[in-house]
DNA sequence: GTCTATACTTGGATAGAC
DNA sequence: GTCTATCCAAGTATAGAC
């Protein structure tokens, strides 16, 4: 391999994932066929199996692009963050809410992927506890430490996720919302669930 | 049209309804194929049209049919319920939650009917607010009566209907769940919204 | 109203030339 | 690696006999 056919062929990877991520928000995933992802990449249908096995391989890379720029962010928590304190709250609430915002190509996605998948799997159950599995943790770290919760931190993470994540998909996928800004939104969650979590 | 026609016409479509409730459950709305259905109910392909336009016809007729049924217990809330009122919190909760697994088949449709369709046209956020057009309202009346809330009922409504709709779906889709009956569950999130809206 | 048979469309995937 | 051309499977929807 020459080294101008690899950098062409990088090229045309990345124009096949900026017309991807440009389509997921626009279309949502289900509905981008792989020819509308080739048309509007200027490449042709066999090209991009060349570079991808299918759809799905082509959100697992755009999710491990994801990863390696923001992942930091989410990943790197230390285990005892103090959720009982209100600004660490709101700072939480915040972080997760932005990395949705910076990549909803990938969010939507993921979240159609989830929910189209049969019921019977279970997937969406199994996501949903991985994906709050930190923030179980902290709760649990909260109840050793002798702080009274609501209820068991296996079912009030996943609880607490489900809001996020859904309320994140309506909001930022419509023009209509609910007329406040991403700042007002969190201020309004950490309120419910600071007071929700420690009873004021 | 003869009597013996009639009925006949209508066992078909109860036939069709039934076998499509099954199969919503099984594998989904966006998974079954409309020859699935006339295949499992025992009837011809062609026979379906004569009955419903499509797919989304029939799910509108499922959800008709379920409006009929369970829907009294949703829509007749008197706008004064105090939701502060942790036993009438609990009561909301438990009767949403029994809607859900009472009706999980129409309940999946819906969900997977709403995140399938093109994020730019805003369904979720439009279906979520409408959703919770009752709860916002006993949300406001509990402000206007100088009830101090963690935030605009505007967005707190949305929040709580997409932690309950999300919630539900990813526990009753799977069988490796929490690990704590309905009942357990639904205390755990009065728990929490209770004291989220109150502060203890 | 219901059936069988089939036309039609979409979209995934590959073959082979360049 | 990329392209054009094409095959093929899946599903929708209809036509026409009963």
């Amino acid at each position: 391999m020459t080294g101008v056919r690899k950098r062409r062929a990088g090229e045309t990877e990345a124009a096949l994932k900026e017309a991807a991520r440009r389509l997921f928000v626009e279309r949502g995933f289900l509905n981008t066929k792989i020819t509308d992802i080739t048309k509007a990449a200027g490449r042709s249908t066999g090209s991009f199996y060349e570079h991808f096995t299918g759809k799905d391989e082509l959100l697992a890379a755009l999710l491990s692009d994801m990863r390696g720029a923001a992942g930091a962010a989410i990943t790197e928590h230390p285990r005892d963050h103090d959720l009982s304190d209100r600004d660490e709250l709101r700072a939480h609430l915040a972080v997760a809410w932005g990395v949705f915002r910076e990549n909803l190509p990938v969010v939507v996605a993921l979240f159609q992927s989830m929910v189209a998948d049969e019921p019977g799997s279970g997937r969406a159950w199994r996501d949903l506890a991985t994906d709050t599995d930190m923030l179980r943790e902290h709760l649990e770290w909260l109840a050793e430490r002798g702080h009274a919760l609501p209820g068991p931190p296996r079912i009030l993470a996943p609880a607490m996720g489900a809001m996020l994540a859904m309320l994140a998909y309506a909001v930022m996928t419509t023009d209509e919302g609910p007329g406040l800004s991403d700042a007002e939104i969190v201020e309004a969650l950490t309120g419910l669930l600071h007071k929700g979590l420690n009873g004021d």
